[in-house]
DNA sequence: CCTGGAGTTGTCCTA
DNA sequence: TTAGGACAACTCCAG
């Protein structure tokens, strides 16, 4: 290793050390120069939103302490930062690992163009994904529209994903003048809402390393139905961590395997390694599907009636006062924790999208928003899943019922309980549709329904007939 | 080109 | 009480 070499090693969705390609790679080389650029004119309608944005400045406190606070912080567009800095520092060459948001492919190939140019080596890697989208066809060559093939035939049977990479041994920084601050970057929000957050996770490589060992101690052995349990902690919570590549699908990936070598055939190992299957699905369908969040896959929804929220009905979703308490409570879930379970997710969606009529990418924004795992990938093809206008999506005669929902996987209202505190002196047998309980019961616990918690925002027969009927017009519409 | 089987996560009604 | 079929037809995918 030639120390005097230099080269620029550009962190982005890869806050880590371990298993970080374009960083061993940079440290063979010679010393780097680390650096970090908050380039949100770039991301346009999809930089990061508030909650993330609270996240991020964790990850990158945590990432500059690992790199014994060498890391070094811009603003602005991230092509004229970075040829300035390769410039000042006389940089041989830039490494940085791939990100795959279509503005970020876009900026990224022009970046390497301009620096090709200048005569500098640029190399590029995958830390975040276990196939790379191009890599995964049908033979005929175009892209798989359907999960369980898109996983089976085209990434299981195709090859096996790349083994986590040590860290690497040496790492010498080469300082350098004319850098931001962390705080500078004002990622933290105005206002204390992030202040709960900070009890909820622990944003550090410590931290994600003890969610991994939590999750394969407690929820791994039962994840294939425990994970429909948001009361229970069987799923890994792992999200926010993946999204900033704080961990590697890979280190997940073979954590879980490696977890569960004796036994022979495992359907909970199964179902979790398919889980970040999906992950890669929708960063798959990102990448062959640009549009994917902004337009319906299927452009017959093009027409669809969306309402136009007259009644301020899309805030009574947000703010969690629907009057259906598993929504609700989903809902305050996300504003408080920065976080939904899984299962909430598809409960809230559904009942925007089909039972209040409001178009998937005002929830989509939300989530965006809220959501310390906001990935562009996942909740695109989250919310287009639900909303039935996906490439594979949910069949629009799939409406999830609140209240069914509410009894099947939150049986005793645990969660409810927590996010919906006025209601949790209810007893179970009415917690999740506390309108059908006796005025009596209600009273001795001091619930009053439209005063102390909302009356339902629509009646769930009537609205999910109209979703069926407007759903089954966009159908009729397409043939005639 | 043709063919047949299959497609994350549900709900409701009926027998 | 419970289990099974309807819901809707279409597109996707592999042989």
């Amino acid at each position: 290793m030639d120390k005097s070499r230099v080269s620029v090693l550009w962190f982005r969705q890869d806050l880590r050390i371990a298993d970080n390609p374009a960083l061993i790679e940079a440290c063979k080389d010679g010393s780097i120069v680390p650096i970090y650029i908050l380039d949100d004119k770039s991301a346009g309608d999809w930089k990061y939103g508030a909650a993330s944005r609270w996240f991020l400045f964790e990850a990158l406190t945590d990432l500059n302490k690992l790199l014994n606070n060498q890391l070094l912080f811009f603003e602005g567009d991230a092509s004229k930062v970075l040829i300035d800095i390769v410039k000042e520092v006389g940089a041989e060459g830039v490494y940085w690992n791939r990100c795959y948001e279509p503005w970020a492919i876009e900026r990224d190939s022009r970046i390497k163009k301009s620096l090709k140019v200048l005569n500098i080596s640029v190399q590029s890697f995958n830390s975040s994904l276990l196939w790379e989208p191009w890599a995964v066809l049908k033979k005929d060559g175009t892209p798989y529209k359907v999960f369980t093939p898109f996983y089976r035939k085209g990434c299981l049977v195709s090859s096996s994903p790349r083994m986590p990479l040590e860290i690497p041994s040496n790492i010498n920084c080469v300082a350098f003048e004319g850098s931001k601050s962390l705080s500078e970057l004002r990622l933290r929000p105005k206002n204390n809402w992030y202040k709960k957050f900070e009890n909820i996770w622990d944003v550090s490589s410590d931290g994600v390393a003890a969610k991994l060992r939590g999750f394969l101690d407690e929820g791994l052995d039962v994840y294939r139905e425990g994970r429909n349990f948001p009361s229970k902690k069987y799923v890994s919570a792992l999200s926010p961590y993946l999204r900033f590549g704080m961990i590697s699908p890979n280190m997940v990936w073979y954590a879980a395997i490696s977890e569960k070598t004796l036994k022979s055939e495992d359907r909970n190992l199964d179902t979790f390694l398919s889980e970040l299957g999906w992950r890669e699905f929708s960063y798959y369908l990102l990448y062959h599907f640009p549009q994917l969040p902004s337009q319906n896959l299927q452009s017959k929804f093009d027409a669809f009636p969306w309402h136009k929220d007259p009644d301020d009905v899309l805030e009574i979703w947000e703010k969690g006062l629907t009057g259906y308490p598993l929504v609700d409570a989903g809902m305050r879930e996300l504003y408080q924790t920065g976080y939904m379970h899984n299962r909430l997710r598809m409960v809230v969606g559904s009942f925007l999208v089909k039972n209040l009529l409001i178009d998937w990418r005002e929830g989509e924004k939300w989530f965006w928003d809220c959501l310390v795992d906001a990935d562009l990938a996942s909740n695109s093809a989250g919310w287009q899943w639900i909303a039935g206008c996906g490439a594979d999506a949910a069949p629009y005669f799939r409406i999830f019922n609140p209240i069914t929902q509410s009894e099947k996987f939150d049986s005793e209202g645990e969660y409810i309980r927590k996010y919906v505190p006025e209601l949790s002196k209810l007893p179970s047998k009415y917690i999740h549709a506390p309108w059908q309980a006796p005025e009596e019961i209600l009273k001795h616990n001091n619930v009053e329904l439209g005063v102390t918690y909302p009356l339902p925002i629509v009646d769930i027969k009537e609205s999910r007939q109209a979703a069926l009927e407007a759903f089954s017009r966009t159908k009729l519409q397409v043939q005639a």
